[in-house]
RNA sequence: GGUGCGAUGGCCGAGUGGCUAGGCAAAGGUCUGCAAAACCUUCUACAGCGGUUCGAUUCCGCUUCGCACCU
């Protein structure tokens, strides 16, 4: 189940799991971490007293989780769920954690983070140039593809170098993994203006439950990059005291919307979705059972 | 009623007699282990009508609107 944030995917997921009479494993790469229930939608307590989940706040920001190691765990949980169930629902927004799962990643070396950790110094100190030159040098072939700007795929694809040894560029095939299981993407789908509406509204409803408070009570770890999340980054801005608690409320939803702007924008490439308006979940249901039968 | 100042793209804002400021917002896009991240692209406007000029968003006049002051 997928679909862009506030789009009513936690519901609809729930909704399905208690008809198929089965367990959750989520797809979101925020909402893995203890102690950020509000600002990243978790499910309700309600809800996880009904539905089992998995990966929802079950570790802390400090130990992150990459889609690489996300790809290793969430396929080892769900061999276990399917010796239980037929069906399992896996729900979530984030396009390069549900790719993951579902197509898995090529094998490239794991555990760089040392590496990463040393290119990122190099990165303050020395500049991108600097970066750029050496990827000249180890991947040509990558080099004339990147994009050059970015800073975050020339530090990736160093990294990936310096660790193998190799070429980045040789080690993408881009082969899409077999799964010992039938996948079926259900989309999410709303009028752009509907949807801009819901997002705003969710923000008030999130500073109502407390999101300041909870914020306030993760800053200390605001370097991590579990936490370079929309709804903390603003609100550490404002006990920063750089912006208004207004501005950093007016942030949020703005931050939000462009979130989902960017989440349709990766599924619009993503092959083989079922698309349902709103939340339908008669219409998913339809979907899920005309799916098995097959 | 009079005088002065102003009118620039969705918003802010600089500027020039010919050579698309810039920022924000928005839209579109990229994506194989930081991804709610990071990055890229796009958006030729000068209130209206006349005049001067080879050429006016830029100069002049009038009109409209806004602001300030005067009566």
């Amino acid at each position: 189940m997928l679909g862009p944030t506030g789009s009513g995917k936690t519901d609809l997921a729930v909704a399905l799991a208690q008809h198929f009479h089965t367990e959750i494993i989520s797809t979101d790469s925020r909402q893995f971490y203890k102690g950020m229930a509000i600002g990243t939608a978790q499910p309700s307590a309600d809800q996880l007293a009904a539905i089992p989940h998995h990966f929802i706040a079950d570790r802390t920001p400090e130990q992150e989780l990459s889609a690489g190691a996300y790809e290793r765990e969430a396929l080892a949980r769900l061999e276990q769920l399917f010796t239980q169930y037929d069906v399992v629902v896996a729900v979530g927004g984030s396009g390069l954690y549900i790719d993951a799962l579902c197509e898995g990643f090529d094998e490239l070396p794991s555990d760089t983070a040392h590496i990463r950790t040393e290119l990122m110094q190099r990165l303050a100190s020395e500049g991108l140039e600097s970066l750029c030159l050496q990827l000249a040098e180890l991947d040509p072939a990558y080099y004339q593809v990147v994009d050059r700007h970015n800073p975050a795929r020339i530090v990736r694809a160093l990294e990936v170098c310096l660790a193998s040894g190799r070429p980045y560029s040789e080690q993408r095939t881009a082969t899409k993994r077999t799964r010992p299981f039938k996948i079926l993407r259900i989309g999410i789908e709303w009028p752009r203006e509907e949807l801009y509406e819901r997002i705003n509204r969710r923000v008030d409803m999130m500073i109502e439950d407390g999101l300041e408070a909870e914020a306030r009570s993760v800053y200390h770890l605001r370097h991590l990059s579990s936490l370079q999340t929309v709804g903390y980054r603003e609100m550490f801005d404002y006990f920063d005291g750089t912006i208004s608690r207004d501005e950093a409320i007016e942030l949020i939803k703005r931050n939000s919307r462009r979130y989902a702007k960017r989440q349709m924008t990766w599924f619009r490439r993503t092959p083989d979705i079922e698309w349902i308006m709103k939340k339908d979940v008669e219409k998913a249901k339809k979907i899920v059972e005309i799916f098995c039968e097959e």
